[in-house]
DNA sequence: AATACGTGGAC
DNA sequence: TGTCCAAGTAT
């Protein structure tokens, strides 16, 4: 969950999870469409669904448990970090971090946090990526015999609190009399990032449709790709590059009479920015929306708390409007969960 | 190596 | 509709 995610962000959601699947065999015995609801709002899906892949992999090949070997040579280090690498969506950092933090072992973790003190405290002004190796040969350089899981955790919060991204607390850092970043004066412009790009602008339709029986039509995006496996409304437009897609109805699920909102709504993401049409229907029947003889959606009571933000934002501006002339109840009954 | 992948808080 | 960034990973 704290991959490219703030530990404030993270909390309630971490607390949720663990009080929900306390253990590994219970996540991994969840179904995957209550981990994605449980994930809603947090981000970067790909990680819910490789959370509950990781689980089910020690749950069921790997006998429930995190495999290391209790000897710390550095050949079983390196087999352990091989090991959790298996996993999908543990990486360089999440392997080091689990070795060194559950297993104590002298494991190289190095987050955005670290990479930051590292870079400014060594001088290394090779830009990011390329500078990662060397990051990492001077982590290692720094590894204590002794309680090596306090190191990456104390390096992390002191960064996080003093060597920060701007303004950074040199005045007082015990480290600044051996810091070359400082002694060049160069604090603030390590590390060296690669140059952004402009964030391009997608245009993209949504379909919101509600049912006499204040049901909203839903669907599950494809597995893979922005938003995979979440639900969301029917749209056109999301995943293409080209800023093209028409704001006609030719992608609605069904034939409904559908109303365009006067004013679209705009969602940041991190490559591009989204200017979102948001069309609008109340229909009496149920339509069965299918292509080919598949079944494109379901109906369900809007539940904003199992919806990605993208989707809580566009049913947060189609509520209103679906509500005026037609009395529906609305998720308020069902938010006590 | 470069890009895709979310969201919200701090300025 | 700004900018920058966060306990990164997969492809």
């Amino acid at each position: 969950m704290l991959q490219q995610t703030v530990v404030a962000t993270v909390i309630p959601y971490f607390l949720d999870f663990t009080r929900r699947w306390p253990t590994v065999d219970s996540l991994a015995a969840a179904p995957i469409d209550d981990l994605l609801a449980a994930w809603a709002g947090l981000g970067y899906y790909a990680r819910a669904r490789n959370l509950h892949k990781a689980a089910v992999m020690v749950a069921e090949e790997w006998g429930g448990e995190f495999f290391c070997p209790d000897d710390s040579s550095p050949d079983n280090i390196a087999n352990c970090d091989s090991h959790l690498r298996l996993l999908p969506g543990v990486g360089p950092y999440t392997a080091g971090a689990i070795g060194a933090i559950a297993f104590g072992q002298q494991t190289v973790v190095v987050d955005g946090n670290i990479e930051r003190l590292l870079s400014r405290y060594f001088g290394i002004d090779i830009p990011i990526p390329a500078a990662k190796t060397r990051i990492g040969a001077a982590y290692q350089s720094l590894l204590p015999v002794n309680r090596p899981s306090d190191l990456p955790q104390a390096l992390m919060d002191f960064a996080s609190a003093v060597c920060t991204p701007k303004r950074p607390q040199c005045k007082g850092c015990c480290l600044a009399g051996s810091c070359v970043a400082l002694a060049n004066d160069i604090v603030e412009t390590l590390p060296v990032k690669p140059l952004k790009t402009k964030k391009p602008m997608r245009r993209a339709v949504f379909f919101v449709a509600v049912n006499q029986h204040g049901e909203v039509f839903l669907h599950r995006r494809p597995e893979k790709g922005l938003l995979g496996c979440m639900l969301g409304f029917p749209e056109n437009g999301l995943s293409s590059k080209a800023i093209e897609p028409s704001l006609d109805q030719n992608a609605a699920p069904f034939a409904a009479e559908w109303i365009l909102l006067s004013e679209p709504i705009f969602h940041v993401f991190t490559h591009f920015t989204l200017e979102a049409y948001i069309y609008l229907a109340n229909v009496d029947s149920q339509p069965d929306a299918s292509l080919g003889g598949m079944t494109i959606g379901q109906w369900r009571k809007p539940c904003s708390a199992d919806l990605p933000s993208l989707m809580r934002k566009i049913w947060a501006a189609a509520r209103p409007q679906l509500f005026r002339d037609k009395l529906v109840e609305d998720e308020a009954g069902s938010a006590a969960r």
